[in-house]
DNA sequence: AAAAAAC
């Protein structure tokens, strides 16, 4: 057992009896799939260190003896690999020349590129890497059916900012990169989204982004192909300067990647990793993950053998910083996506780390892009520290909230939830597909598992009480049918694209109707339609405000009962402070508006004339005025509302 | 109050 590597396929059984060996031999995700590309037959390619480091994980000394440091030292190619482990596909001016007709003389070179010469070098097409990367067109259960991009046309999108330059309307080269718009054609992406329209010339720009989107609009594609675009055009940054004595054989083991993307959950990371893999197809851009929970050598391994674009979460670089073994000097681009969540109360200071404590290069230095399908204005405040001269961007709903999903409201008292549950279950008429069920605990996600396990239901759950292993495992036999039902807490509520969700269950309400977006965008998407059901009771009051306006937004059915509760609720606390007492402006405040066209920094409802008033409509926006401090605002009135006394139903 | 994220 070399790496303790799964032979390439994606067989649970396989995966199973592979990690039954040796307890080392756990292989996360990202690796099974770049194993899976892995050819049979050495490389015995000209492309040296490069294509020896690249992906492919048993590599190192079983390629007939030609590791990457003696492809390097027989190609000549000292200075090309560059101290920088990280290095992709860095050349020096003064790469050996033999190199510069790598492309033609390698017989395979694995679908990976260089940077030479100050000229990109793609790598030529390699059908199984390919296979792996976009799927089997003869295989359509192995296509990703991505977005329904015909759908985006009546989007109403909002930039603001200064000179914001104009959209693009299709993939064409320019501005694209060609390598890149061959791998936009692979995937089967036919039209940018609107997010992709704007982000796109906006990146090209050289300008900052602050991008408000739902999931499913096409986010990680609205960073990921202006970024690779233009890496794959201007190549790698420089690399920082090196001690001489870290020139040649002894290279430096620190990786110096130049573009970052940083995001909430482990398993949106190796989602975003995926999706990189795939665009970076043949560029001398390597694509590398890390994130916590997962053999920390395994992925230095991996990151020694490239790390160009690089996908973490912020604990494990923190960590891989720290062991000197990740330099964020070179970093050109920095994305933070689900940026609301990344900049809120739990993560902030880890980020404010990563960007501003360790040796990231400063706001002038770098691109700054920030994606999040929610941004309240506080976030915004906050995310300006690490943004300059930015455009803000704002995509209207996909549908994804609207008609698209059918959302219901039961009331359920919490004793009588389980049984609602099984109900449903048992009666859901999109059976076929797969159905996730939110709680609000790790403990009762548990709990509801077990108990649906023991009414022989094929449920898994998924929480970060359970190892990376347990997580993934419940992810794929989620994804793949063989549990269709999937308990979660919020750790699956951002951005995870799951194909055939038909059902979301909002067992418990979340406390943030933005919550409850990102949760039932799970469903409904690509064009796709979804049914959602939550069940209310007492617990919940303090959502039902924005609950029943994003109804009613969403043309849906709205129980009596409920418009009952929500009006008195209002009439009942309306001296509380903060966000509930924003009322209608509430989500209009928390999605699609730049707080720097309103009016006053902080002002109530001020800037209803705020100059682009957009699909949102000033007033309504501007009215999210309570400040950063809003929730706890309010002079104590809180939720309860006191005057109106406990049960008002 | 809970969840997430490093060992």
């Amino acid at each position: 057992m070399t790496n303790g590597i799964v032979n390439g396929n994606t067989g649970l059984e396989t995966q199973f009896s592979s990690l039954g060996l040796t307890k080392s031999a756990y292989v996360p995700p990202h690796m099974r799939n770049a194993q899976r590309a892995a050819p049979s037959p050495p490389p015995s390619n000209g492309n040296g260190w490069n294509d020896s480091r690249s992906s492919t994980p048993p590599a190192r000394g079983s390629f007939g003896g030609s590791n990457g440091f003696s492809d390097r030292g027989a190609r000549g190619g000292g200075f090309n690999s560059s101290p920088r482990g990280g290095g992709g596909g860095w050349a020096g001016s003064n790469a050996a020349p033999n190199w510069s007709s790598a492309p033609s003389q390698s017989r395979d070179n694995f679908g990976f590129g260089m940077w030479k010469d100050g000229k990109h070098v793609p790598g030529q097409r390699n059908m199984r890497t390919e296979k792996e990367l976009f799927g089997d067109v003869a295989d359509p259960s192995k296509q990703h059916t991505g977005i329904n991009f015909e759908k985006y046309d009546d989007i109403p999108v909002e930039a603001t900012g200064k000179l914001v330059p104009d959209p693009i309307n299709e993939f064409t080269s320019p501005p694209l990169d060609p390598v890149l718009l061959e791998n936009i054609g692979y995937a089967r992406y036919t039209t940018p989204t609107p997010v992709q329209k704007y982000s796109i010339p906006i990146v090209a720009g050289g300008r900052d982004l602050m991008a408000c989107a739902q999931t499913g609009s096409g986010k990680t594609g609205g960073f990921l192909f202006p970024i690779l675009s233009a890496s794959f055009s201007q190549g790698p940054r420089a690399p920082p300067e090196q001690p001489q004595s870290q020139l040649g054989y002894s290279r430096s083991r620190k990786a110096y990647p130049t573009a970052l993307i940083l995001a909430p959950t482990r398993e949106l990371v190796s989602q975003i990793h995926e999706e990189a893999r795939k665009f970076a197809y043949r560029s001398w851009v390597r694509p590398a993950v890390v994130y916590g929970g997962a053999d920390i050598n395994q992925q230095l391994r991996l990151i020694e053998r490239g790390c160009d674009l690089l996908s973490a979460t912020p604990g494990r670089l923190v960590d891989l910083i720290e062991r000197g073994r990740i330099s964020l000097a070179n970093i050109k681009y920095l994305v933070l996506d689900e940026a609301d969540r990344m900049l809120d109360m739990g993560f902030e200071p880890q980020i404010r780390r990563i960007v501003q404590g360790e040796d990231m290069p400063g706001v002038q230095e770098r691109q700054t892009l920030m994606f999040s399908a929610t941004f309240p204005r506080d976030i915004q405040m906050l995310a300006k520290d690490f943004l300059k001269d930015y455009v803000f961007l704002s995509v209207g709903r996909v549908g994804s909230t609207s008609e698209n999903i059918t959302q219901k409201i039961e009331y359920v008292e919490d004793n009588d939830k389980r049984s609602v549950l099984l109900d449903i279950l048992a009666s859901d008429p999109g059976s076929l597909g797969l159905t996730l069920v939110f709680v609000e605990t790790k403990r009762m996600a548990d709990m509801l598992s077990d108990f649906l396990m023991g009414n022989n239901l094929p449920a898994t759950s998924i929480h970060g009480d359970r190892t990376q292993r347990e997580r993934e495992m419940a992810l794929q036999t989620f994804r793949t049918g063989r549990t269709p039902i999937m308990v979660a807490t919020a750790v699956a509520a951002r951005g995870l694209d799951i194909p055939n969700v038909t059902h979301v269950v909002n067992y418990d309400l979340p406390s943030d109707i933005d919550d409850y977006v990102h949760r039932i965008g799970r469903t409904g998407r690509a064009g796709n339609t979804g049914v959602s059901t939550a069940f209310f009771n007492r617990g919940n009051k303090n959502i039902v405000r924005e609950l029943v306006e994003l109804l009613r937004e969403a043309n849906q059915e709205i129980p009596p009962w409920l418009e009952t509760v929500a009006h008195e609720a209002s009439f009942g606390s309306s001296f509380r402070g903060g966000r509930g007492g924003r009322g209608g402006g509430s989500r209009g405040g928390s999605r699609g508006r730049d707080y720097r066209s309103s009016s006053g920094a902080g002002g109530f409802g001020g800037g209803g004339g705020g100059g682009s008033g957009g699909f949102g409509g000033g007033s309504r926006n501007a009215s999210y005025g309570g400040g950063p401090s809003s929730y706890g605002g309010g002079g104590g009135g809180g939720y309860g509302g006191g005057s109106s006394g406990g049960s008002w139903w």
